[in-house]
DNA sequence: GCTGCTATTGTACAACCGTATAGCAGCGTG
DNA sequence: CACGCTGCTATACGGTTGTACAATAGCAGC
């Protein structure tokens, strides 16, 4: 018999890679299989690596899932707003680049849409990914805040910036659902002119609901309150 | 002994009757416990039927799902519609019917949402589910577009329907899937007033892509297109 | 009241799931 | 080169899943 020269079964690894080798093995088994991705078995696998070892690593499953989470949605909002900052950019042209960053084909892929819904549908049973898409979908907002309220102190009309950005993330995020689940409906340029015109029309005073002294600046109790 | 009156262990009813008993219990199932609901045991339990009988009445568990979205989403359009339609009332009031009726306390549902997303899941894997939601998301937006239309001869600029109610219909997901996940982030009056101030700035003209003459009227190539 | 159609049940089955645990083995340390 | 810490594997276990199929029984028609 020949001298086989027989690697290792298997090669050790600080806890901290390997759990980021884990982390990256999940999102991809959801971006391929969606909600039959996230199986131990799958992951494990996709890890080149013994189904146990996740419950080594991670306290559960669960909290594997919602490091994922985390992961991926800081990479992407990361991504997106680095492709928003430039330098001596007006604002509304850093809106524009980030309207782009949002509407590139890696943000319209099918398998990232797919983990988004698994994410989503954890959050109202599972707390530690409820915690981390609090935690994500604040840092969201406040980046779209951040980009909004540089468009402030010019000559446009003064407007209330959390309602703004919580239209403006609703916004894309619809555009963003659609494009993914119907690539053929609209091409990611008009998503992005529409957004731009939301825009324009924001500094055009053209939404009042969302401008200082309009009746829904706490939580007082109004219902049905009619635009006077 | 006593005679025991036994009432028969089960009952008959025609196919139809059956399914549709099936469907209504699938979609209690979906609302109570999301992805988790779909089991067939679970859903022949809730119809208080054994679980071989889904089997017997759809040729499998995906045709039933997708027997239940087109059965949910069908139901919601109409009943959204119906709330909107009213006579004797301005195309701007229909509209802003449609969105209060879209915000509805039934329609924020937590349940309602996790049953959407297991749908939405569904849609790349399953051609079913994928045909069905072809078909509701086409009547959707036809809604969207007739009621967009009823605003056009007035003295509104001209704009093009389809991609305006495409617009219009990603602000409505956007909104509805924020106050489906977060309750707490705006009231649906709120949500209501940034659709309205939506459909106010669409009629004096404040979004250049939807009128017609802007470079998007057909497929085209023309990528990174300006506004002039 | 009996008969026959068929809706319905109950069980069996193989495959999968997450978790627990005992022991193997890589590899830094001496 | 041997030791030993511990990352890692492998297996076992109780549970769930969807589907298949033979047997049962409701109930309509005669």
């Amino acid at each position: 018999m020949g001298k086989e020269q027989q690697q290792p079964k298997f090669r050790r690894a600080p806890p901290t890679v390997r759990r980021e080798a884990l982390i990256e093995a999940t999102l991809a088994c959801l971006r391929k299989w969606g909600h039959e991705g996230l199986s131990v078995r799958r992951i494990g696998a996709a890890a080149g690596v013994s189904p146990g070892l996740i419950t080594h690593h991670f306290p559960s499953v669960s909290a594997l899932i919602a490091a994922s989470y985390e992961t991926l949605s800081m990479s992407l909002l990361q991504s997106i707003e680095q492709h928003a900052r430039a330098e001596d950019a007006s604002p509304r042209e850093r809106l524009r680049r980030f309207y782009q960053a949002s509407f590139a084909p890696a943000l319209l892929d099918p398998g990232l849409f797919n983990t988004w819904l698994v994410f989503w549908s954890m959050i109202s049973h599972d707390p530690g990914v409820r915690a981390v898409h609090d935690r994500t979908y604040a840092a969201y907002r406040a980046a779209l805040e951040s980009l909004l309220g540089q468009l402030q102190p010019g000559e446009v009309p003064r407007f209330r910036l959390r309602p703004a950005a919580i239209a403006l993330a609703a916004l894309l995020d619809g555009l963003w659902i659609e494009a993914s689940m119907n690539p053929r409906s609209f091409r990611p340029a008009e998503a992005v002119a529409l957004c731009e015109d939301w825009t324009n029309a924001l500094c055009e005073g053209a939404f009042p609901s969302l401008l200082t002294g309009h009746p829904f600046p706490t939580r007082r109790r109004r219902l049905q309150a009619r635009h006077p």
